[in-house]
DNA sequence: ACTATGACAGTAA
DNA sequence: ATTACTGCCATAG
């Protein structure tokens, strides 16, 4: 068990992510320059959803629920509140978190819609092309194809 | 300080 | 499998 209140640190020491050019603060002061949509700071809360999220490796996918019971605070309602306020998408691969159930969950604010037409939640069909992208199928019912291959598993 | 609102999840029908 | 309803907890207003 890690203490994962603590958000300031940690972390940080993944290389997933290390040739990417997006600047993202990894601790300390620098945290406090940015700001969420609404101008307000962002929570400790925040940060650490963030952190936690940024290491689900390509390929992979978690969900709402495994990232509260993993920071061992929040509930999954909460961590999908976090990554709706998400500053950084789509450098923190929020893409990568779906909901318990397989479904594919979410993307900027729109939830679910798997309509082929497109006729609705065309971002959430941009989160599946993401997903696709790295290798992560999904049904053509909006459930994830194969969760044994693609739950990461730390 | 308080109420409303979600990128969820568990249960029941 | 899908819908409806209820608990959840962190933000937004």
């Amino acid at each position: 068990m890690m203490k994962a209140m603590d958000s300031s640190v940690a972390v940080a020491t993944r290389t997933d992510f290390t040739k990417c050019k997006v600047a993202y603060p990894l601790g300390g002061i620098k945290r406090d320059a940015f700001r969420t949509k609404s101008g307000k700071k962002l929570s400790e809360k925040q940060w650490a959803v963030y952190d936690y999220v940024r290491k689900i490796p390509c390929g992979k996918v978690t969900t709402y629920k495994h990232v509260c019971l993993a920071l061992g605070f929040g509930s999954p309602r909460s961590v999908g509140a976090a990554m709706r306020n998400n500053p950084f998408a789509p450098f923190v691969p929020c893409h990568r978190v779906v909901a318990s159930n397989f479904y594919i969950g979410g993307f900027f604010g729109e939830w679910g819609s798997t309509k082929e037409d497109g006729s609705a939640g065309q971002q959430c069909k941009r989160k599946l092309d993401m997903l696709t992208q790295e290798g992560v199928t999904f049904t053509n019912n909006g459930y994830l194809s194969d969760p044994e291959a693609f739950i990461w598993k730390e």
